[in-house]
DNA sequence: TTAACAGATTGATAATTCTCAATTATTTAT
DNA sequence: ATAAATAATTGAGAATTATCAATCTGTTAA
């Protein structure tokens, strides 16, 4: 996707002052006293798809801002069944709970190739320690968090498989320009939503079959929102149904 | 519950600095200096069961800690139907939406007679531009209501409904002394758990039946937590039936 | 190109849960 | 205390989803 595809490469940020995303990300409103506060230049950091950024208990030493790609936060249950608890994407912050001096908690994996800030935590802290201005940023993303959880349990976790996947279609189309969206494989389908590959599978297999998906590519499909969302609504097309629901 | 029963009764709190909870709230790390930063006294209010401490879309002016006692978070979906989002106790904030300048997010609805400490939003944005001490308790206070919701979402939301309760029952009675837990009427279990009422009071019916819970009023309960622990595992007490899950 | 492989789809059946309805506590109000 | 209202339980059948197994499809490796 991006013109440089080399994994991992590390490389010297340009001043992160005139970052092309800067209004989207946590550094928002940092003002050149702030920015002169940090010892270290600010790195970026490209991964591939399906390699993973860290794993569940492991130590942290920094958090990283999503300048582009996908990201899944997978947790594993004690019966070796897994979830996926979250999908991070641009200007989102990957490992917060590093900031409060937890091990991350969950398996952070790669679902489109992304590139990253790494933002050591020590830095991070100084930096909150010595300006007021990274606190709203900080508050901000605690909060899209906590809201994209209350979102993810109130409706990506409830009605009918059908519902559940229409739901995170327009979920995951909301960021992407227009209708077009990451279409997940149907195990993580599965994860995200608490159902079975295989009724992940019917159910995208209906969609397609009624066109209200189309794919482009392997990933990613177009979406037809209002049908989508009459789904959502219980509405089914079969005439002879009453609109319950 | 407590010696005052007076509901809603505004009353002036003794110095926070002697309050008895005062290690598990917002205000732990603060110092002397920190409260003499404080331009009101900080008012204590109680609540009784079933009244309500904020609706959704309520412009807010103040976060509450609560003392004692038991709120849910409910959200209501487009179809009528509702969701518990959270359920919080002693030593959390409710409405902690409220510092980014959101309207707040759900309902807060009082489950078990409760106390709160009132503190305005002003107060608690001055203190935290004022003094570094508060940063530190409200990013763990953060931190804990992603990482609930996150358990919320992996282990409260999958597998079958009697595993799902018997989830929701162990994480119930993990701040209560012992095994004696509060015990949520059946709708209310149907919306945090994503089944229905019918579906939850089998549930409970059965464990009762079979003695791995045990009331001692209407919304109180001891567990038998390793017989929980059993059903989440997926052991049955059917010796015919294979360990299977 | 072909074989091997992983992911997606589909079918058939079993299990679980929902729905609708009725009944039985339990609580509240008079 | 009695009636009315609310909550909990239970039953029966329908609908949905899980399970297990097979097939199909597209990709990767040789």
């Amino acid at each position: 996707m991006q013109p440089d595809q080399i994994d991992k490469a590390w490389r010297v940020a340009s001043k992160c002052e005139q970052c092309a995303i800067r209004s989207l990300v946590l550094f928002a409103d940092l003002t050149k006293e702030d920015f002169d506060l940090l010892h270290y230049p600010i790195h970026e950091l490209n991964f591939a798809t399906g390699e993973t950024l860290y794993n569940q208990g492991d130590k942290p030493e920094a958090i990283y801002t999503v300048r582009s790609g996908l990201v899944k936060l997978v947790s594993y249950l004690s019966d070796g069944s897994f979830r996926i608890v979250r999908i991070l994407r641009q200007g989102d912050v990957v490992g917060l709970e590093a900031l409060d001096n937890k091990n991350y908690l969950h398996h952070a994996v790669i679902l489109e190739s992304a590139s990253f800030c790494r933002l050591p935590v020590g830095e991070i802290k100084e930096l909150n320690d010595n300006s007021p201005h990274l606190f709203k940023q900080l508050t901000a993303r605690w909060q899209r968090v906590i809201s994209d959880a209350d979102t993810w349990l109130s409706k990506l976790t409830s009605g009918f498989a059908k519902q559940r996947v229409a739901h995170l279609l327009i979920y995951l189309s909301q960021d992407c320009q227009s209708t077009q969206c990451y279409l997940p494989g149907r195990e993580d389908m599965g994860a995200l939503l608490a159902i079975t590959t295989e009724t992940a599978s019917r159910v995208i297999a209906e969609f397609k079959r009624k066109g209200f998906i189309k794919l482009v590519s392997p990933h990613q499909a177009i979406i037809d929102q209002e049908a989508l969302v009459a789904i959502i609504q219980g509405d089914e097309e079969d005439p002879s149904a009453q609109n319950q629901r």
